[in-house]
DNA sequence: CATTCTCACTGGTACGTACCGGATCGTACC
DNA sequence: GGTACGATCCGGTACGTACCAGTGAGAATG
């Protein structure tokens, strides 16, 4: 039934049952039982489970004793990814707006210079802009561009999503960020803008985007503790000592 | 030589193993080999990769065909993973120690209930501890257990990991966890515990932790805003619209 | 002395057996 | 008609055997 070839039963097993589970399977339906599957393939019991547990650690099936197993239903999809504001604030259900504080070329400072892995005093970009939802303040942002990358990127319409603008005119793609977040208070400048008081806490989002040819942007994002909350699944990962 | 009994031999197997990666070797080091544990432990080869899979699969051990299974290097990037208290402090280079403020069966609340999927009222271990890094106060955290899980918890030294405590007595391996941040003013209660200004930020984490069996931990941690950080890494989801 | 070969040892694969406790359902008994 | 029992399914646990393909150290060879 099974060797195709040189791969393991097991791992050929794997395959047959997670093309059953995809293309004739429900979500929440049974998949035969392990017995079952031994005499249908024709392997042992112990193969049968290998293919499962793989699956399961997928969290593609889920067993339950004395039942048997099931297709897992799919997760609702994890929140944290890279999004623009824009995509953000849409899937939040607000309406996205921009106001553009300025936009002008400037010497890149050390950190900036260090994590674009460029020089420091080089021309960068740097565009400081208000982030609304619903005509409401949200996010101050602060980005910087390298300008050998995106020479002309003045010249756009910076009031929607930069990484459109990247992509559409420059061909470059962020495909993968580096944040760190931590609270602080508003403070005078930012309490201002974003209308809150002076001792209001705000999110901070220091992040690093990047193509597949290395970094391309620094962002320093202040968003309104009142109004903003960000979630995330966690898995127990390879240096969860 | 195991058999403390309850629990099965693959997870006290998988315990003792933890123990020993974490208290007698070094990263890079080797374990005994699966047929030399079989001897010392007296259980079969498929008890030993039963245990030694699920620490493969957790990213503890790495194994290595005809060389042995050797002790997975932490690796210091992809900081956003599943990790006590305790586990991140000493990554970040600090000494952490726990005051215990509380631990007692209380009714659960509606959101407790409904985070951990039992009902409201039923009974659940709320632990309440003070977390500090070198001394000093870092975050305060509140948990909740159901207490047809883990019956008798408040007799257990809850000064140290929970998690470890779950695993072994319990048997029960949180392996994810969904969690909710936010920026707040620390606030009259949690200014004197962390001894910070009312109207300095904290980063406040609902967290819900999972085994495979479903929800098992709701915890509502407060970080001091001036002494954490979180980073993660960003990838561009699957509908990177 | 350098190279090659052998061989013990590793994890990986695959088979078999056996028994347990939980779930389900039909059936026999009040 | 409702309850209790038992047969029978399920996954979970645990044991055993056997052979394979890499690895690496030491022995045999040049």
């Amino acid at each position: 039934m099974l060797n195709d070839s040189l791969l393991p039963k097991h791992v050929q097993l794997r395959a047959a049952l997670l093309k059953t589970i995809e293309e004739d399977l429900q979500p929440g339906a049974m998949i035969p039982s392990e017995r079952d599957l031994t005499t249908r393939y024709d392997v042992s019991r112990a193969t049968v489970r290998a293919a499962i547990s793989s699956l399961v650690n997928e969290g593609r099936l889920t067993t339950v004793p004395g039942r048997g197993t099931v297709v897992t239903r799919p997760r609702v999809e994890s929140n944290l990814h890279l999004a623009s504001f824009t995509q953000d604030m849409r899937q939040r259900g607000h309406r996205p707006s921009t106001e553009v504080l300025s936009a002008a070329v400037v010497e890149a400072g050390e950190a900036t210079a260090k994590a674009l892995g460029i020089g420091a005093g080089d021309p960068v970009w740097e565009i400081e802009r208000l982030r609304l939802a619903d005509d409401e303040p949200m996010a101050h942002e602060v980005s910087w561009y390298p300008e050998a990358i995106v020479p002309a990127l003045g010249d756009e319409d910076l009031s929607g999503s930069i990484y459109a603008i990247l992509e559409a005119t420059y061909g470059v793609v962020i495909t993968d960020a580096q944040q760190t977040t931590w609270a602080e208070q508003a403070g005078h400048t930012y309490a201002h803008l974003l209308e809150v008081a002076e001792t209001a806490p705000v999110m901070v989002f220091d992040r690093v985007g990047s193509s597949n040819d290395g970094p391309v942007e620094q962002t320093i994002s202040r968003y309104r503790g009142d109004r903003y909350q960000l979630s995330m699944s966690l898995q127990r990962g390879p240096s969860a000592r």
